[in-house]
DNA sequence: CATGAATGAGAGTTCATTCAT
DNA sequence: CATGAATGAACTCTCATTCAT
């Protein structure tokens, strides 16, 4: 989760001038690395809450660093929101690829997954937005999702547990689609019918070629 | 400076209503009218391209108005928006009213509705943006809405084909779903094959009971 | 007050049509004349209620023109506040005239005038902010205004009654500031008991001399 | 682009207290306090010359600061003024108290308050305004100028050089209304004289009841 | 000649980004 | 290297004045 960094070799800074030389050895490195946790976190937090607008001053006072220091780490807002949700992103499909692991049934790994995508983005303003806008922060992240999901729909295929014909583009356009449902409606109860009403249309009960 | 105006789809505000010479009475009026729709038209177009945020500016430039005249017209940019998005929403309710009138088969007439949902909203930001969040620009706007899709529902579950429990809520809830699909995706094979999954999901092939 | 305008050659304008002959003589002169005077009422009780900072929209509200009517009759808001002020200046001038030479005792003259003019200056508040800040709309009206209170102060001299060394500017500053107290405090007892104060420094128990 | 910063009035908010080493700490709202005590001057300036309506551009052209700078300080317009008047007011009334208590004639303590009074505010338009229309910028500073007043009477009447009857109140509305004068005159020769005639009516040498 | 719709230069205010300390 | 004050363009909205009808 983070980032590789060039190791530490730098040398007390200028203004370290009276302590003594116990501080010496890497003062600045652990201090710096800190802050961008922090504020990667903060701004993770920030955005989940108030979406991709809030006043990037916002972030910076719940990360308790300055402007200066934001924007040392991350040349603009967009590239720090892009990070955030990179790191969103990652961290859910890594969790996805877990549960789909230790998911024996293909079936139950595929409902699994948007059942854990519609749980995890319900609450993540920013994040969802990508998703609903894009299908994600970055292309990669887009990729790495479809890579993912394809491997769930080629086990279902194999299984034969799935609609012949539906595509990984399919799964994962419906998937978004479906992350979207979850703000219009209020609660859990209401959008899982919808989940249920996807999923059974996806279905091997269903045998029509679909369209095109 | 002046553009080419786009159609008159705003009603005329009740004057001219019949055709023979009653017309003279108000001649003045003609051009602010003009004005008043070519502001409705310009807005309803930058508003669909590039969402409720963009500036106002814009939205006088492409209606070839200055400031003044469009904050005549329309008291706040909220004001102007709403009236935009409240008439694209309306005029696309009418058409589906007609359309499902003109439907004898219930199932076509349901999955003609969400057709011509997904085909007139998605490229309209705003619209769909509101559609997302709220279900619609405006409290009435989304209870007409519910109330025909009520009756969709109706003639569905009275034919029988509609699965049992699907509630009108869902119904709304999927097709506003279904819409912020045809965004991420790009092309309409590839919506069409996402609806084509959903409206599966909701047949009667389906008996099992929805959650709660 | 009626300015000099070009004589009546203008023929009926093409819209109207219908009546007939009647209305050929001059039909426009007196309209011109009333709207005129229908706009001076008008500004005058809004600026009154209201201040200068008025919207000149109220105005042409209040007198039932339009604003090209308006700006026919007077170029700009600020002559129309001018010649507005200037005539309830004159208006209040030419009653307190009345009023001093139906008063046979000096003193009680010159008392009368300052009563009036805080009374009526009371409710007119661009008046009123002109007079505070200028001393009257106009040059000519604050010259007015001078030579009548040169009189007032000549009869209470000749008569004796006023402090000697009072100069007519003194008085007319003197009524300026009082009429500001009127805004001060919020009602007439209140005031009443400022304007005895001045008066009565004014009166000829006081003999010492005033500064310079 | 940068002015020659006008002195600092301002007082240092409550860091730099003790005159040793302890300074050390904060060594970085140095020029944001003088950017702040740069804003109010030239607040103060512009509302003096001006008035309350001047664009709050003029306030940041004349402190040598952006928009920003100026917003970060105060968050309205509205905020600006009335520090900068409260802070005009407190400095007059300050003066007033230090110039009274070391005047032991009351007579003298009173009349000098009002000489006082009009020199300063003479040449302060937002100021006069404010004190003309609601008696000071805040209902806090009208009623520690009341307090202060209501001391000086008492000293008056005690001593019996005060017109019996005067009230607080009276005093407060004639300093105001005197205050307004001086900007109808010009000179400071000419509302000298008004001063002593509205003073020479406070004094005891009328014992006459005042209205009401 | 009346009308009132159109104009557009500012008004107050915000916020992503930079820079002196 | 951190800080947070400074920046200024851009935003929404107003209103005295002009001009097409």
């Amino acid at each position: 989760m983070s980032e590789p960094r060039a190791a530490e070799t730098t040398a007390a800074p200028s203004t370290a001038t009276t302590v003594g030389a116990s501080t010496a050895t890497r003062p600045r490195r652990a201090d710096a690395e800190r802050n961008r946790a922090a504020i990667i976190a903060a701004a993770t937090a920030v955005f989940a809450e108030h979406g991709a607008d809030v006043d990037v001053r916002e972030i910076a006072r719940r990360s308790g660093v300055g402007m200066g220091t934001l924007y040392r780490h991350f040349p603009s807002k967009e590239d720090l929101l892009r990070l955030s949700l990179e790191q969103e992103f990652t961290a859910w499909l890594t969790q996805a690829h877990e549960r789909a692991a230790a998911t024996p049934d293909p079936w139950q790994a595929l409902s699994g997954f948007f059942e854990q995508a519609l749980t995890t983005q319900a609450h993540n303003r920013a994040l969802m937005d990508s998703y609903i806008q894009t299908g994600g922060p970055t292309e990669s992240c887009v990729h790495k999702c479809r890579v993912f999901i394809d491997q769930l729909r080629e086990r279902c295929e194999q299984a034969g547990v799935i609609r012949p014909g539906v595509s990984t583009e399919d799964l994962l356009a419906l998937s978004g689609s479906l992350c979207n449902t979850v703000q219009i409606v209020g609660d859990e109860h209401r959008w899982r019918r919808l989940m249920t009403i996807s999923l059974d249309g996806l279905s091997s009960r269903h045998l029509e070629p679909l369209p095109s």
